[in-house]
DNA sequence: TTAAATTTCGACTAGTCAGTCGAATAATAA
DNA sequence: TTATTATTCGACTGACTAGTCGAAATTTAA
């Protein structure tokens, strides 16, 4: 390995260490309320250096966006290349989806909420909504086969979608008490309230 | 009735005048990208003359959220005193609620997603979260209750809770799409998703 | 060792915005 | 009418913050 690629690798860490001080900063003063002075030295660096890794503010909140999503997606192969029936396949996704997000909170809270918190912004860079929209276009499939096989209640795809969706998120994110949720109970949950129609 | 009750009740429909002028400003530039300039012009007033209704930004905040929960609730009367099991009175508030938020999105997405927005702000007058928990209280109330009679799955009710709200928030603000969701497509889903125990 | 390239940052600038001031106008009361 | 009170607002201020600059420190290459 050469020395150019030692060199890259570390500016590589010195860029994840300025989203994990970004992200503290956002949780505790909130998106708008984070001043790069704060994210600076939250990360450990002076504020002038950030702009030597990153040209502005917008582009910290992008590479946050990117990063995760793509790790968020990779992570989740597996999962959706499994052969097992559609209902299976959507429900692994979930439970794989609420490990990660209780691993990493700030994290996943930012990934989920933030592009809601920022739509007033205009964006140069958006190519972690690929990301986004490949994941629930997966998982909309998923509803759409699954329904139509009968293993899901026979609801309008779209309305399940948004009604799945905010669940999720209203279970992960609702709340502060960090009280922790395990996978089984999401199995359990979602085995509950997603019943199949009775014959 | 006096002039001065006459100057207060014009006094109130200006705040509200101002009130609307900002909700309008929130939901076209977020929640921190909103000016006092901005939502000065967009209420037809100078900035100054806000300053003669509001002593400050967070006033108008609070006093959007106060007014707000507090019509919410009044709405609700009806239907939390209602006679019926508490699976039909949970439903029928939901279905209540839906109906609200139809009429009145911006509002409603304020009243709803604002408080989650702000929490790094630190804020002198909370009384509107009296309201908010009042409803909070009324719904675990009515799901615990349900729960015993065996009306709901035997889940946490927590973790119901969380679901349902987070799939009530999820399914009324989610997306741009003002695809209008009836109160029918509510109670079918409700009633598909949230089924009784089988015995 | 020394020259070049990389990395760091304190101090500065230019712009924005919440909130104030003082004066003007309109409504009400005497 | 005139005095008083209520309402309006343009212009200003002080604080704050994104982004820049130039110089210094450190690392790498020869």
């Amino acid at each position: 390995m050469s020395i150019s690629d030692r060199q890259k690798e570390e500016r590589e860490l010195r860029k994840e260490r300025i989203f994990s001080g970004a992200l503290s900063v956002f949780k505790s003063k909130g998106i708008d309320g984070a001043t790069m002075d704060e994210i600076a030295s939250a990360s450990g660096f002076g504020k002038a250096t950030l702009y030597y890794y990153f040209p502005s503010k917008e582009d910290v909140f992008c590479g946050i966006l990117e990063k995760g999503w793509s790790k968020l997606l990779e992570s989740l192969e597996e999962e959706i290349h499994s052969d097992q029936t559609p209902r299976k396949t959507f429900i692994n996704i979930l439970i794989k989806l609420t490990r990660n997000a209780q691993k990493n909170r700030n994290e996943y809270e930012f990934l989920f909420n933030a592009p809601k918190a920022i739509t007033h912004i205009e964006m140069k860079d958006q190519s972690w909504k690929l990301y986004q929209h490949r994941l629930y276009a997966t998982l909309k499939g998923l509803l759409d086969e699954g329904i139509a096989k009968g293993e899901f209640p026979n609801l309008d795809p779209d309305l399940m979608f948004k009604a799945i969706g905010g669940l999720f998120v209203g279970l992960i994110f609702m709340g502060e008490d960090n009280k922790d949720i395990t996978a089984d109970d999401i199995e359990k949950l979602l085995n509950n309230l997603i019943t199949a129609p009775k014959k």
